[in-house]
DNA sequence: CGGAGGAATTGACGGGTATCAATGCTGGGT
DNA sequence: ACCCAGCATTGATACCCGTCAATTCCTCCG
């Protein structure tokens, strides 16, 4: 595991710890995290996350009482926001920071899934099933804010209110799609196509240019190797030979896409 | 495509067309589906469909009027039932038979997400959002009958119901756990890897046995070999790689697992 | 400014897998 | 019973990519 810190003290646990003690399990330097800052929301309007789309279509009242059981989580790089297996009695707003996504395969090793960064949902899906458990682990890969919420409360206030049922829906479909997306994505045969795919998808549907599209890496190369399935050398060689036929640029985790139509057709 | 066959005779068009009519996409040989036996409910024990457990806590009324605006479909092998990117106006449950879930590449080769049979729900994730899209075309491999259900109707029950809202959110994070667990064998280095934890995850959870587990691949070996991202040609080879070894024992599609400690240690 | 550690890159090499081609097998239809 | 079409298997070959090792680059800290 790349980065890993061991809870501090500015990290205080809370009553009612919102990442429930679990199983030990294998992998010896994956430290619990302390989530830290429950309840005592301030002012609404300090609370700017409510504002949040997720959101929409809650009237004044249901969000105070979600904020009043909401928590800020100030986590350094490497702490764990969840656990795979676990109740998933909480889901998150990322707010700044980033948060890598994984599983620990029988081997102990680490498969990363995917990321989240500033203002992304996480494990609404899975809290919005009374059974639900988180599907993976979630670590910070840096200084991170997230909010945490209580799925029972969703679930409460979906169930009374339609029209916010039918937004939450939407990001749960959203979430599917995007999880069947990744999987096409890793079913490409060679790294080649992996990684250029996973490129254009990072272009956002409103762009249509074919060159000067500046996307911003999520993940570390070596992180994001794992996550598409190869070896970080591979990552490394295929984007050097993108590179060098001039199809994209690339500095530190901005990569510019020079030739978007030749990418495509470069894996065809 | 495997086997591709033209809509015939009986399968009637519905007046109201359940698949809509989308752009026209570049495979020549994916025929439009033609679906049939609108509306008419026979008589609420007849429908042994809306005993599944997809329907448990609706009442007697909410079953009957989901009953009468279902539809059953007759497909003959290799129609479609929906389409990548169609609105979700409507979901499935397979009755008997089998179906695959694909998508199709900008280059036009198709790739095999998954499979569903007997008693499985389809689409119900989508049919869950207002403007939510089929995320995988879904076509027929044998003769199979399918009922479909309106999902606006389902948004309206389950707006009205949250027990059943809890019943159908189990669902939703279900399909979207096995989700990430495919993902999760996708991302395995090598095709050994990819096939044992396949085979591996068709064993069903209580099944706590080392030997003599029985399981059926759901799909024909070459389209197993499309989901698990190799040739079928490695997919055959691997398997017999297995055999040699004493961990499996294959006839036909039946795979029996003589060593499943084996199975587990032989990729680690 | 200089050093240390981790990440990224580059090279060499071997094993895994795609590809092409040929054969064997099986189920459906006549 | 026969044939045929499609699927599955097997073999030969080339190439992609995982592995190991060495080097460079970057960032953080002293």
């Amino acid at each position: 595991m790349s980065r890993q810190n061991t809870p501090t003290a500015n990290n205080r646990q809370p009553e009612e710890a919102a990442v429930t003690s679990c199983d030990a399990i294998k992998l010896a330097d994956v430290t619990h995290a302390r989530l830290a800052e429950p309840l005592l929301c301030p002012r609404l309007e300090h609370c700017a996350i409510h504002r949040h789309p997720f959101f929409q279509d809650l009237g004044d009242q249901d969000l105070a009482s979600l904020c009043q059981r909401s928590r800020l989580h100030t986590l350094e790089a490497g702490e764990m926001l969840c656990r795979e297996g676990d109740r998933a009695e909480r889901f998150f707003i990322v707010l700044s920071g980033s948060v890598k996504l994984f599983r620990v395969t029988d081997q102990g090793s680490e498969r990363v899934l995917g990321s989240a960064g500033g203002d992304e949902v996480l494990a609404e899906v899975a809290a919005c099933s009374p059974d639900g458990r988180y599907p993976w682990y979630a670590q910070s890969l840096e200084p991170t804010r997230v909010r945490s919420f209580s799925g029972a409360l969703l679930r409460e206030m979906v169930a009374g209110r339609s029209d916010y049922m039918m937004n939450v829906m939407r990001y749960v479909a959203a979430a599917m799609s995007q999880t069947v997306e990744d999987r096409t994505i890793l079913s490409a045969q060679n790294a080649r196509e992996r990684l250029v795919q996973y490129l254009l998808s990072l272009v956002p549907g409103t762009d249509r240019r074919n060159s000067g599209i500046v996307v911003e890496l999520p993940l570390p190369k070596g992180l994001l190797a794992s996550q598409l399935a190869m070896q970080p050398e591979t990552l490394s060689r295929v984007l050097k030979e993108l590179r060098n036929r001039g199809l994209v640029q690339v500095a530190q985790r901005q990569v510019t896409i020079l030739d978007r139509a030749g990418l495509q057709e470069f894996v065809g």
